[in-house]
RNA sequence: GGCGACAUAGCCAAGUGGUAAGGCGUGGGUCUGCAAAACCCUGAUUCCCCGGUUCAAAUCCGGGUGUCGCCUCCA
């Protein structure tokens, strides 16, 4: 498959390190409040990818970290009237809910900053005895950039350049404006970790290098985030891993468009973003996956409610496909039709352009349209008044596979219906035999306002929850 | 100032040289007791504008316009 290379600024094929197998890096959120759509874009993108690459026979090894030590989560512990770690783990557990309710499978690993201490501390170590680290008198250790000569590969910009815009903050002891923390000194009454520099705790960029060399090792395959973390996030985690570690960081750099909010970018600092919870609640979690995934993770996303509501109603169109495949199963016959061959190499083409679709950079819009021409296939060809079994199953196994590769379509509820209920879609199955429509058309009605929907059918009464 | 992205029907969104996918919505039809679902038809003579290259351009080149982003915590 070939993938978009941030490092190259072209797609390129993909070979991996390791023969068949592949080593995935992707930034994890710093837990300090719910998260929002616009981390949903990553998790959901990059789910979808590793989903793809073991569809396709690579084993995956996937490693999403938590910055669960940071400033912004000290400050909400302050104003919580907690402590960090309180504040790191209930969003933790908030981050779980709303993964699992978009269908995100967990990572291979999930590592934690304050899990790596010693991890982090031997890479800083090897940068100052190598020079290109110096430690401070307040117990900060900072990282020169100009000791790097490659500096800036990543967003393409010379040192120079990225100098104009940086400022030193007040406090800070170090030497050249685009110097950055690899360390810092613990301040009264911040959380600490001992190290050969004093108490203290790790700069932002040092983890992510650290917890990668950990996890995956000195080079990985793919490194992968949002946008917003080219510079300097990613360009620091490069040059504090190629410093280090005096080999490739990682040879393909992946990232996701933004999630914008009236055209303007979702920020948490400018305040205009939407909570996956919020939305969720409001819409389900489904919708939000399939946004996410409707259009190409490298453009950007306009969030409004009204896109939402459409993504609810074209998921609609799928399960009410997967559901007619179950109801058609149910009396389904044995017989195979005449042109039982042509319809299963028809329904088999749908696959080859989803695979085409999503080797060309993971276009997940293609794929997804080429779901939808499967669904109208599934319509035409395999749903109709006499199915055949084998021909239903052949479906909806298909189906199965590429919706799951999507991770769409995973709230299929298969409850039964309660006694009452059942008799009352009996009683007006026979309001129906007398010609009563009034009373038929009442039960139905009545049914609806409980949330079950009747579809009458040449094969019985079809019903599904709202 | 440096670097970059985007502009395709009412809305969302693919397509990067060969004559505009897919979804939502609208309108009409088939089916139905009526619905629903499904199916069929419907919709951009045209892809922000102006030039150019070409037998052929939404796609390439040049020049504009507009919107947005990174360079500062951020997915």
């Amino acid at each position: 498959m070939k993938i978009y290379n941030t490092l190259t600024r072209k797609k390129e094929e993909l070979k991996t390190i390791d023969e068949g197998e592949v080593k995935i890096y992707a930034c994890g959120p710093t837990v300090y409040n719910y998260i929002h759509i616009g981390n949903a874009r990553p998790l959901c993108v990059f789910d979808t990818m590793r989903r793809y690459m073991e569809y396709r026979g690579l084993k995956v090894k996937f490693v999403q970290n938590f910055t669960d030590i940071d400033d912004k989560i000290i400050k909400r512990a302050n104003e919580e009237g907690s402590d960090y770690k309180t504040v790191s783990e209930k969003y933790i557990a908030e981050f779980w809910k709303d993964t699992e309710g978009m269908n995100i499978r967990k990572a291979t690993v999930h590592p934690k900053a304050t899990e790596n201490i010693d991890e982090i501390i031997s890479i800083i170590e090897t940068l100052i005895e190598k020079g290109y680290a110096y430690p401070v008198e307040n117990g900060d250790v900072y990282f020169s950039p100009k000791k790097f000569n490659e500096y800036g590969k990543l967003s393409h910009q010379p040192l120079e350049e990225l100098e104009a815009g940086a400022r030193i903050n007040i406090g800070e002891l170090k030497r050249e404006p685009m110097d950055f923390a690899l360390w810092k000194g613990a301040k009264e009454g911040e959380p600490f970790w001992e190290s050969p520099w004093g108490r203290g705790r790790p700069g932002w960029h040092i983890e992510c290098s650290a917890m990668v060399r950990k996890y995956l090792g000195k080079t990985i395959d793919i490194h992968c985030g949002g946008q917003d973390l080219i510079f300097p996030h990613h360009e620091n985690e490069i040059a504090q891993s190629e410093c280090c570690n005096g080999v490739p960081f990682a040879n393909y750099w992946m990232h996701n468009g933004y999630i914008n909010v009236d055209n303007v970018k979702m920020s948490k600092s400018l305040g205009n973003f939407f909570t996956v919870r919020e939305v969720a609640e409001k819409f389900g979690y489904e919708p939000i996956r399939y946004l996410m995934i409707s259009s190409h993770y490298r453009s950007p996303i306009n969030y409004s409610i009204d896109v939402i509501e459409q993504c609810k109603a074209s998921l609609a169109r799928l399960y009410n496909c997967r559901e007619s495949l179950d109801f058609a199963a149910e009396n389904a016959r044995d017989t195979v039709p005449e042109d039982f061959e042509d319809i299963k190499t028809r329904l088999c083409s749908r696959r080859e352009q989803f695979i085409k679709a999503m080797d060309d950079d993971l276009n997940t819009a293609d794929a997804v349209s080429a779901v939808f021409e499967l669904v109208r296939d599934i319509n035409t060809c395999v749903i109709n008044d006499s199915p055949s079994k084998e021909l239903v199953r052949f479906a909806a196994e298909l189906f199965d596979e590429l919706t799951g590769v999507l991770g769409l379509v995973y709230n299929r509820k298969k409850d039964s219906l309660d006694k009452e209920i059942e008799e009352m879609i009996n009683a007006r199955q026979q309001a129906r035999k007398d010609k009563n429509w009034a009373e038929a058309d009442r039960i139905r009605d009545e049914l609806k306002a409980r949330g079950i929907i009747l579809e009458d059918t040449p094969r019985g009464v079809k019903w599904h929850r709202e």
